[in-house]
DNA sequence: TCGAGTGATTGAACGATGTTCAAGAATAAA
DNA sequence: TTTATTCTTGAACATCGTTCAATCACTCGA
């Protein structure tokens, strides 16, 4: 009865399981979400519905279920993928920039502000979506959140010598967290949001003003 | 033929309508209101059902869609208490303060921080809430926004003299965004927010450094 | 007071949506 | 080839917001 069966480990691990329904889930699986992705790109987050990201994969409505768990699991995809871009891009801002780290951390204020305005509606999924209540991040997403504040601790270290570990950490998210809310209103068209033309420039200004601060402390 | 029939300029004003038609019409909708405050504070903005709304309310489904427009309105009128109920809080905050504008501006920030922890779900709502893509706000609910930046203004303005009108308006705008960005992904739970016990330590550094670096700008 | 006219109320119906599931097809192991 | 297992399919389901024809309540002039 047990002849064919796989236990759980080599479920996970895949390696009893055949080559061509490995392969052709995980094709299946690439294309849904390269599809979520121009879907969410196109027309925002609220946007994606199920049955037409599976018409456009060209699969039935169910295969999106075995492929993913959730509609929700294919944003936190698409997500992941964004962040990816979106680390690459905050990498090659800080690289580009001058070694002192007031430019470092300007520059990488002003590729936020650029790679958010350029991908606008992604950029926007990654902070919109919410899972269910009660439901917690999977482990393998939560990390790729991170590309958000590495490049901020390097030259924040340099400004603040005084600080380390924990306390470095935690002062690299309040930065990331002051400009991204800045971009975020703003973009978003609220009321008590700076115009976008104005944005730019408005960051730069709060980074600034934030170091000049800092340095002082 | 239309005897009895009112023109716009009437109904607007609503001069001719019957007395009870009119008590009876706005009752319905304060307790719409009121019903969906408590659920929303209950099960947040995600939690918030036509069907549900009207039960509690003691109307049929049909009745909300002539009380208010649409459960997006509903919400905005929700999101309009909310705003008036922080503002009171944050003009407390800052009358409750010193008089020089670095201790007005810190109790500012961490009266906000005290009302989103407070009023989670509300506050949440304020800020996830979309209209559908195309819809304007209506002029009534963003003017209700004017309080999250007005009580920053004035102490904002004596320690940057060399600001006035639009500028200062921007700078006002920008230093509210920055202390909401920190909150924001602080009490959402973002792997890259500030964990809620170091919120209001890292908030009131923050607005620390602003001030420090906008006084040397 | 009364009757016609107007708008409000009702709840069934509609369309859209995410998700499930039984049946059939495809694949892998024996 | 045979058999067990998994994948695929698309109809069905549950749950939304919203509409609408029928009914009701109210207002106002006569």
């Amino acid at each position: 009865m047990f002849k064919n069966k796989m236990n759980d480990v080599q479920k996970i691990i895949g390696c009893e399981m055949g080559n061509k329904t490995e392969a052709k889930r995980a094709e299946l699986r690439e294309r849904l979400i390269a599809v979520a992705v121009a879907q969410i790109a196109a027309r925002g987050l609220a946007g994606l519905k199920a049955r037409e990201v599976t018409a456009e994969a060209g699969c039935a409505l169910g295969a999106l279920y075995t492929a993913v768990q959730d509609l929700d699991t294919l944003v936190l995809h698409v997500n992941s993928r964004t962040l990816a871009r979106l680390g690459a891009a905050l990498h090659a801002a800080c690289e580009g920039a001058a070694a002192e780290p007031e430019a470092r951390l300007l520059a990488l204020a002003a590729g936020y502000v650029a790679f958010a305005r350029a991908n606008r509606r992604l950029w926007s999924a990654l902070f919109e979506h919410r899972l269910p209540e009660g439901v917690e991040t999977p482990e393998w997403h939560k990390r790729d959140h991170a590309v958000l504040i590495e490049e901020i601790i390097a030259p924040l270290a340099q400004l603040r010598a005084d600080l380390a570990g924990e306390a470095l950490l935690m002062r690299a998210r309040t930065t990331f967290a002051a400009v991204h809310g800045v971009v975020q209103l703003s973009l978003q068209g609220r009321f008590v949001g700076v115009p976008e033309e104005d944005l730019a420039d408005e960051v730069a200004a709060l980074v600034r003003a934030m170091l000049r601060g800092a340095h002082l402390a």
